[in-house]
DNA sequence: CCATGCAGTTAACAACTGTTCTCTGGAATT
DNA sequence: AATTCCAGAGAACAGTTGTTAACTGCATGG
């Protein structure tokens, strides 16, 4: 079925990469709305035209971002969101895998807090989609549990908005002090997974 | 002690008011980053080099639009984060509030919401330092609450901070749905309402 | 082996940017 | 009444931007 890539290909899909990357490394320090066509061209040392046979332009190649950034996320919602024994455990768990994304993809967690409320309606878009795709898949995970009986599915959702906002919040914060001293980043870890543990016990006692 | 305005300044107000005017309703579809001082400058019918009177840079203009979306809001913090017979009322009160403030100031709410994470180191921390505030005038009106007694300061600082962060995250899921059928904005209403809720129930029951 | 396809190049365009310097009119000060 | 001050205008600058067209070289499929 699957050809061998093809020498031609495997080229596209290199240089359409660099563009990704450097284009991601420029985004660092400025939002997407602001950033020029040529000034990724130039942090790839390609001409300026060859952009146009991978994308129609800057927006567009943000959306090309946000699947990259957030596109691979979903497999981790079962793991992270399964039950477990302990609660608190399970939290730490979380937590600490968001600390470990961060500090893995910083640049893509950034773009993702950046844009989401960014100036480019089609990447809004693109992240809102896949936020709400996260939601759904976390409801889903909620509802498998056994602390979810007599929950509306109303209840279910709010309570799915409510973690995964809360995530974003979470490794938007870590992401802040990334290069923070030690303590504090002790203290943003613990912040957050009371935070998360506040929203634990709300939840068991939702349905009094 | 104060001088009569006089013709000469007043003049000046006028013009730098009609710049940040002009700056906001710009801003409404791009980010700061991207934001031209000669745009600016033509939007509200004067030459560019009259910018320079007023800003030395749009980040300038930024911090000084921070200042004017969010520096008159925190008088609201006592009223509405005030002790009340009924939790389910004052949480109803701050919702309503919440919507009429993004009704009111539309332009206000999004530029926060875009620059919080945005791509000027300037306005990102002027946006950090209010709500560095906002959660410190929070946390005050808490400790003032009856059901404080027994929480350490970490917590109560922690609860201030996912207080403050909703209200963020709820007026920009108001601001979203602004023209969507009333439906969804009841819904909308409705879910922001019941996180509200949660969060009190998990902070009711946090010392058990 | 030859013809086609197509990623990337080169050159040029009109329009735009931030910033400088010089100037002007009229309010504010003396 | 004479002088100073200063918000805003005007012109010019070097550098940037997105987009177009026509090209070149090389992997690919017949």
């Amino acid at each position: 079925m699957s050809h061998t890539p093809g020498v031609r290909q495997e080229q596209k899909r290199k240089t359409r990469q660099a563009l990704l990357d450097a284009a991601l490394g420029l985004l660092e320090e400025q939002s997407l709305s602001s950033l020029g066509l040529r000034e990724v061209t130039r942090a790839v040392g390609v001409a300026p035209t060859a952009f146009y046979r991978h994308f129609h332009s800057t927006a567009d190649l943000g959306v090309a971002l946000v699947e990259e950034a957030l596109g691979s996320l979903h497999p981790m919602i079962r793991t992270t969101m399964s039950p477990a024994e302990d609660d608190d455990e399970r939290i730490d768990r979380a937590v600490e895998l968001i600390a470990g994304h961060v500090a893995a993809h910083p640049a893509h967690v950034r773009f993702i807090a950046r844009e989401r409320h960014g100036g480019v309606q089609p990447v809004r878009r693109a992240i809102r989609e896949q936020l709400a795709r996260f939601a759904e898949e976390v409801k889903a995970e909620l509802a498998t549990d056994a602390s979810a009986a007599g929950w509306s599915d109303t209840d279910l959702r709010m309570l799915a908005g409510l973690y995964v906002d809360q995530m974003l919040i979470t490794a938007s914060l870590f992401l802040e002090t990334l290069d923070a001293p030690e303590e504090e980043r002790r203290r943003a870890v613990e912040t957050a997974r009371r935070q998360l543990r506040l929203i634990s016990v709300g939840r068991t006692h939702w349905l009094d």
